[in-house]
RNA sequence: GGGCGCUUAGCUCAGCUGGUUCAGAGCGUCUGCCUUACAAGCAGAGGGUCGGCGGUUCGAAUCCGUCAGCGCCCACCA
């Protein structure tokens, strides 16, 4: 079969893809094979894919395919996540184009556009998935929403709730005024924003002074119960005990003492908000001071603000700002840069605010996950992680779960007419309870109401890796059994709080153990300039058409070239490229072989060799690439892969071996040589999975459903023997580059043949180039007509050092005497300097007393050779001046 | 305000417990080759006083201190 000169992506990947799954060969089940599980971190199921999710899956597929090809029974099973909060938006958005509000409908009718949604966007990014390789266990797919997982997470609540666990309260929380709902501690991130700092003059109940408070929020003053002072602060004594009143508003308040306060900042006092700001809610608390809530949910001001009723909060601050301004209240504004906390989902900033919750109580469980990860039980890649790990879980808060969305799981809390609740995992349960309860048997269904708010996203993800295998309502099945704990989780760091920590928890409280063995932590996609990925900037680059552009297996590689654990990735197209050129290589070497016209003839003898020492290279890079894995440095696996085949294979074994135009090549050096590919293909497969495929089908004629994801592969370490052949030939081959730099300087053609001298006074010289099998790879790479051993070199020869060989290159009249009398001037010189350094080195005797013993006869060495070389030089140099 | 990390060739990065794998790799650059596998290629070459300063040591890119610059995480200073 004749094959392209260029290696076209678009006609293997389909085609290999296809095959892949019409076979099962993604498919798991458990057997007396050692697991290897990974479970996808379900991305958002309305989402499609980004760089991001390419180089998670990407590093996912490596491993999963690294795993299935060492004969372990690799299971990566995908997945998608509900993402309450972001899907309801999109949801309640697209509701908003159609002219509907989420408020016009009931929860039941919102839900059904909810599932329409779902169910039209969802799951494009696991197909996206497929072009990428990714050989998921597609069976398998999960969705947090689905009713195994659902059904565990509301065990999970109820079990907890019955531990104690779980518990209802009012407290003040981040509350997102646009979604309408409260978010957990590490929903809000903090952003620098410039704003202003005003200075208010609250005036004091019956006299005619007036002390002044620095806030940047004048819009909440109508909420204020007090003014708070240091009582330690000098200049504010004259106001303790006293009364002010609050601007505009006219409520009179009083002034509370208290050494939270700080006394440098601005004129120390400070106006105390209970109701919107934790800090102010602590004081309220404390003192013992009323609360007024002076927002609606929306972030409109309520009735209770008495002013500016139904007006947005920052429209507020503005008008305030004015009306303070002409009611001669406004001491002064100054220009100020602070914090503000920020919805992680809709960007708008959080209102505190005190509302009734769940949540869970995570002292314990801080506890249990703490230990595991300080001990390495789990293996944080890179291990930074541990700390920014151990300082969360020391200043664990708890987690308030409920949100007031719709979609998500709707928390299964049921209340009773006459007040109470009780927690079930169903309506009937409920029912059941619920009469025990109180005692009342004419309780119907009707009379219970379900707790209306959802759980958080987090409460179902966390449980990821057990319910995939239903741990959660079927401990102990065969499956959980065999799969769990899972291998490796491959996740960003931005996630480890939201999602690791709290897994690690799930792991120990349900399945007493880690979820998994090691979290590999990927960085940050960026563009080259160091930016992040945003669509704004239109810098993200679209995943398919990157594959379009280069192929899947490109992409990969460019994705991994720099893409160390932990490190942020600086992205650039032309890594892709590399990917793509790079797969063309292996192409075309394919098709050198392929081409070749095999006969029975005598193998040349330097084939035999060159085919034991590229049997000996392939086993001593291997164990690196062995070693590489299992240290999760996969961009330096694929690079010494990438070495391996485009320096070691293609450039010295096949330049080697290859026959001359159109003449045949032995069958034993043939086959060998398929061997080694075969064997290059196995280890570039979990990086480059179709071209490998393609190949791994063109070396032999395989049977229907074979391939090479299942092929295994194993080499066996390197011999002794073996070892000191890679060291002939990297002495051959620095002899080579010497004859052709050579060449080079002297512009001397390939086609020209050379000769080359051995300058040695020892005619048996033990020098490899007495190997006829290794004089004839320097014959042939260097293009020689004559090897031969000289005692002094010719006149007219170019000459350079290997160890402490000299080798002459004879040039006859292209020889310039001058330049070659420079360049050994100049080797002298740079030696002379050396051989100073050294023998200053030795004359320490703090040196020579204190450094071990290899160390000084390393440097004992190191002299005699330079001398060596010295003397060399200079008898060359004498000659040529003569 | 606390904590973590980074600074090595033009770019992106290796360099684990101080001494031949210590100054490396890939890409880019330069030079020469369209040599019938591949110009998405081949051969060769140049390029860094390892951020600054100080210290420990016989010996420091590597350990310690300090300064400078950059990045990330956490934190209730209005």
């Amino acid at each position: 079969m004749e094959l392209a000169s260029k290696y076209n992506p678009s006609e293997v990947e389909g085609k290999w893809y296809k095959y892949w799954e019409d076979h099962k060969l993604f498919s798991s089940h458990p057997d007396d094979r050692e697991p290897y599980t990974i479970v996808i971190p379900p991305p958002n199921v309305t989402g499609v894919l980004h760089m991001g999710h390419m180089l998670n899956e990407t590093i996912q597929d490596i491993l999963i395919r690294k795993a299935r090809m060492d004969g372990k029974n690799a299971c990566w099973v995908p997945g998608t996540d509900h993402a309450s909060i972001a899907t309801e938006a999109k949801v309640v958005n697209r509701l908003a184009s159609q002219g509907i509000k989420k408020t016009d409908l009931t929860r039941e009718q919102f839900l059904e556009h909810a599932w329409d949604w779902t169910n039209e966007h969802g799951g494009i990014i696991l197909k996206q998935l497929r072009r990428l390789g990714a050989s998921c266990d597609w069976d398998r797919t999960a969705f947090t929403m689905d009713e195994e997982r659902s059904k565990s997470v509301i065990r999970v609540f109820c079990d907890l709730y019955r531990k104690g666990l779980i518990y209802r309260g009012v407290r003040m929380v981040n509350w997102d005024p646009k979604a309408l709902t409260a978010l957990s501690d590490e929903e809000v991130i903090y952003k620098e924003e410039h704003s202003k700092l005003y200075y208010l003059r609250y005036y004091v109940e019956g006299e005619d002074r007036y002390a002044v408070v620095a806030t940047t929020r004048p819009e909440t003053i109508m909420g204020d119960t007090a003014m708070c002072i240091n009582p330690n602060d000098p200049k504010n004594q004259w106001l303790k005990g006293k009364r002010v009143i609050v601007p505009l508003v006219g409520r009179v308040i009083p002034v509370i003492e208290d050494e939270y306060v700080d006394i440098e900042f601005g004129t120390g006092c400070l106006k105390v908000t209970p109701a919107h700001d934790v800090n102010d809610y602590m004081l309220g608390d404390k003192h013992n001071l009323e609360s007024i809530d002076i927002f609606n949910d929306d972030g409109t001001l309520s009735p209770a603000a008495g002013l500016y009723v139904g007006m947005d909060r920052f429209d507020v601050r503005r008008q305030i700002e004015k009306d303070l301004d002409e009611a001669g209240l406004l001491e002064k504004v100054e220009a100020y840069t602070n914090k503000v906390g920020c919805s992680e989902r809709t960007g708008v900033p959080i209102e505190p605010k005190l509302s009734m919750q769940w949540f869970l109580s995570m002292q314990h469980f801080a506890d249990i996950a703490l230990p595991p990860v300080m001990n390495d039980e789990i293996r944080f890649y890179p291990s930074k992680y541990k700390v920014t790990y151990k300082n969360w879980l020391e200043n664990i808060k708890d987690w308030c779960i409920s949100r007031q969305l719709w979609w998500g799981h709707r928390i299964p809390a049921y209340y009773l007419p006459g007040g109470g609740f009780v927690v079930a995992e169903t309506p009937e349960e409920a029912l059941r309870m619920a009469i025990e309860q109180t005692g009342n048997t004419n309780l119907s269904m009707a009379d219970l109401r379900q707790d209306e708010d959802a759980l958080d996203t987090w409460f179902s993800s966390w449980l990821w890796p057990i319910s995939l295998f239903q741990g959660i309502n079927n401990p102990g099945n065969e499956e959980i059994k065999y799969y769990y704990p899972t291998s490796c989780l491959v996740t960003g760091p931005d996630i480890i709080f939201f999602w690791v920590a709290r897994m690690i928890m799930a792991g120990y409280e349900y399945m007493g153990t880690y979820p998994f063995r090691d979290v590999y932590f990927t960085g940050i996609v960026r563009d080259k300039l160091g930016r992040k990925m945003s669509k704004s900037l239109g810098n993200s680059p679209d995943p398919l058409e990157l594959i379009d552009r280069f192929g899947a297996d490109g992409v990969r590689m460019g994705m991994l070239l720099s893409a160390p654990a932990g490190n942020d990735i600086l992205f650039d197209d032309a890594l892709c490229q590399q990917g793509a050129a790079f797969c063309n290589k292996i192409w075309n070497a394919f098709r050198l072989v392929k081409g070749w016209q095999v006969a029975d003839i005598e193998q040349p003898q330097a084939n035999a060799k060159t085919i034991a020492w590229f049997e000996a290279k392939l086993k001593a890079e291997y164990a690196e690439i062995e070693d590489l894995f299992s240290k999760y440095r996969l961009s330096e696996a694929l690079m010494t892969a990438y070495k391996l085949f485009t320096d070691e294979f293609s450039a010295w074994y096949l330049e080697i071996i290859k026959p001359a135009y159109q003449a045949p090549i032995d069958r034993n050096t043939y086959e060998a040589t398929l061997r080694f590919f075969e064997t290059l293909m196995k280890i570039l497969h979990p990086f480059m999975p179709f071209i490998t495929e393609e190949l791994y089908q063109h070396i032999a004629e395989r049977t229907e459903g074979e391939s090479i994801m299942t092929a295994t592969l194993h080499l066996n370490p390197l011999t002794e023997q073996e070892k000191n052949l890679i060291g002939q030939y990297e002495e051959a081959k620095q002899i080579i580059s010497g004859i052709r730099a050579v060449r080079n300087a002297k512009n001397i053609a390939q086609k020209e043949t050379l000769k080359l001298q051995v300058v040695t006074t020892d005619t048996e010289a033990r020098n490899i180039t007495h190997c006829p099998a290794l004089g004839a790879v320097i014959t042939k790479m260097a293009n020689l007509d004559e090897i031969s051993y000289v005692q002094q070199k010719s006149d007219s020869a170019s000459s350079f050092l290997i160890g402490t060989t000299e080798y002459a290159v004879p040039l006859g009249n292209l020889i310039d005497t001058e330049a070659e009398l420079q360049k050994m001037q100049a080797e002298v010189t740079r030696l002379e300097g050396f051989l100073n350094g050294i023998k200053k080195k030795l004359s320490n005797e703090k040196f020579v007393a204190n450094a071990p013993a290899q160390v000084v006869e390393l440097e004992r060495k190191k002299q005699a050779d330079a001398e060596t070389k010295i003397a060399a030089l200079k008898e060359n140099i004498a000659a040529l001046q003569h």
